[in-house]
Parts: C-alpha cells; sequence; structure tokens
DNA sequence: TATTGTTATACTCTATAACTATA
DNA sequence: TATAGTTATAGAGTATAACAATA
C-alpha cells in the first residue's frame, strides 16, 4: 500500500469484492490516508513520519537504544543509523554510549531537537480535525485500544523499550 | 513504515513518548504487523497483498477499470500495469476493453483466478487467528467500522467503481 | 561466540513525466 | 483539450550480508 503517497485520491466505495470486509486492506488504506495526511504536516519541519517517530522517541522519558528503536518502529537497524544521521547532523538529537553496555548507543533529543518535537507533535494534534476529528473522544481511545492489539500482539508482549535492553526474549 | 516486512519482531509497548497516543503511527504498525502476517499466507498462492487485492477486485460483481483499481487501492496507475501484467500472464485475470470507452480496460478474472482468488481469501480468513481473531465478531465490526471512516474520509467519499466510470468527481 | 551499530549492495516500491489511443 | 493506459526513469524505501567494536 502506497503510504508516503502525499495526495489524497477521491475516494471509491468498494462493492461486493472480498476486499469490503478485508481488515487488512482497510488498515493499509487508512494507514496510507492517515500517514500521508501527516507527512503534509510534519513537511513544515523538515520531518516525515519515519523521523518524527525517531526524533519522538528520542525526546521521551525513558531515550531508547538504536536497537530499541528499530525494533519498535519496526525498522531494520541499518534504516535507523540513516534516520538518526539525519537527525544529528540537524543537532536534534545526539549519540550517546550506553555506559552498562557501550556498543549500545543511546538516542537522545538536544533542547533543540525537544522544541521541534513538541512544535511537530502539537501541530499534527491540530490538524487531526480532518480525519481523526470524526471521532467523539471514547471512540477514539476505543479505536486506540484496538490498534494496540493488532500493533502489539500479546504473543510478543515483553518489555518498555530503554527500561531494559538486555532481558531479550 | 515497513509494510513488507516479513518477520513479526517482538513487541515493545511504548512508554513515555508522544508515539504513545499517535494514531498515525499505531495504524502504520498495526497495518505493518497485520499486512507481514497476510503476505505469509498468500505466498503459498504467489501473491502478495497488492497482487491479491487486484485479484480479488477482478472477481468481484462490478469489475473494475485500472483507474478505478488505482483509486481504490491508492496506487499510482502505472503500479496497476505492472500489478495487472502479472496477474495476465499468469492467466488470473484479462483486460477487457470497455465498449463504451474503449479507452478504459475493465480487469476481470478468469476461472482459474477466481479460483485462486477464493483459495487465496479462505486461507487468509483461516489464518486470522493470531491477529484479529483477539476481537468478538462486534468488535471488529466496530473496528472495521473505525477504519472505513479513516480510509475512506467522508469529505471525499463519492461513487462505486465499476458502476460509472464517468461521473468522476 | 553473540550482539550493536555500521557500511555496502541489490532489490522493491514510489513518483514523475512523456507518449499513444481514444474521447 | 482531456483522459486511460503504457513506458521509462529516478528516487525512496527495504532486505541482506559482511564487518568492527564490544560483550
Amino acid at each position: 500500500m502506497g503510504i508516503e503517497q502525499a495526495d489524497i485520491p477521491p475516494a471509491e466505495q468498494p462493492s461486493g469484492s472480498d476486499l469490503d470486509d478485508d481488515l487488512n486492506f482497510l488498515l493499509a488504506r487508512a494507514a496510507a490516508v492517515s500517514i500521508a495526511a501527516g507527512n503534509r504536516v510534519l513537511r513544515a519541519y523538515g520531518l516525515k513520519a519515519r523521523s518524527y517517530s525517531v526524533l519522538a522517541l528520542a525526546a521521551a522519558d525513558k531515550p531508547a537504544s538504536q536497537k530499541d528503536i528499530a525494533e519498535f518502529l519496526r525498522l531494520d537497524p541499518s534504516q535507523v543509523v540513516t534516520l538518526v544521521d539525519e537527525l544529528e547532523s540537524r543537532s536534534f538529537v545526539e549519540r550517546v554510549s550506553d555506559p552498562r553496555d557501550r556498543r549500545a548507543k543511546v538516542i537522545v533529543a538536544t533542547p533543540e531537537g525537544r522544541k521541534v518535537a513538541r512544535a511537530a507533535t502539537a501541530a499534527t494534534r491540530r490538524a487531526e480535525t480532518g480525519l481523526h476529528n470524526q471521532f467523539s473522544a471514547s471512540e477514539r481511545s476505543e479505536l486506540m485500544a484496538y490498534l494496540r492489539m493488532l500493533a502489539f500482539p500479546p504473543e510478543f508482549a515483553s518489555h518498555v523499550p530503554g527500561a531494559d535492553a538486555h532481558q531479550r526474549r
């Protein structure tokens, strides 16, 4: 599914195909439409969904290592290298060696990075009018609960990124 | 988000970042996990999410033109060419000129294509155990209703693919 | 011997523009 | 003049494997 496509196409309601109640298809299209809308907002900050996600994690209470970030965002570690390189070159994040494991590099946001992250988050929330404000507050939290069940299936549930990078699996 | 990634990584619960209640992020990760699971099933039929979607539309009651398919699946028309080429080379679909507009090519499934589509759909439904069967029937339909609102936002709602390819916008 | 991050490379997907045949 | 499909191509994203430093 064309996640990164920039334009929202005229929507067509499905009809009479098995796609009608195909959860995969609906998820993919919903994600594509929603992320395209998000990317339009993030462009003002020189960010995309990916780089914003990394920056947001770097600005979190418990900063994560690149490995943690890779698993959380479902990216290959080598892709995280590129994203962090870019954010680091813009002085939004820094690589900090974990003293407990000097192989691991914890990604922490700089003050400027935090400022950008906050602004981008706020802008995203503000821009949710078109798509997400179709939902009431309770509908939204219900939807998010469902999505969390799909995004983090219970079979694999484990721990919190950054909390302890060692007890893997 | 790495939609096509083949492996389900160990899930980590988010913590203290703005990603925690980021609908875009949850949608993207849910779609990635779900489609990866779907692709594993479809591989037995030589299909992926994309080619399966096109085949399913070709096997629908009202077959659609390539343009209809492109808009419905949020793909560029040139990508649909490639997908239809592949399905046509395997004799799963045929390009049929629309007599009302000889520029348009309606994509219809062959009997063999229908058989494969049915089998793939059935296999997908059967394999939904791990992920989707977390939901009760009513939860599932509630989730699907939410996703339809996101995937086909009301601002753009229009018509049914294949019904009338002319009254666009 | 295994793991984290890095680099390199091939591959797939996506975006854009030109072209054709119809309208 | 505009649209459906096609082709070509460049760019972005993804997958894989090898390597250095560390465990």
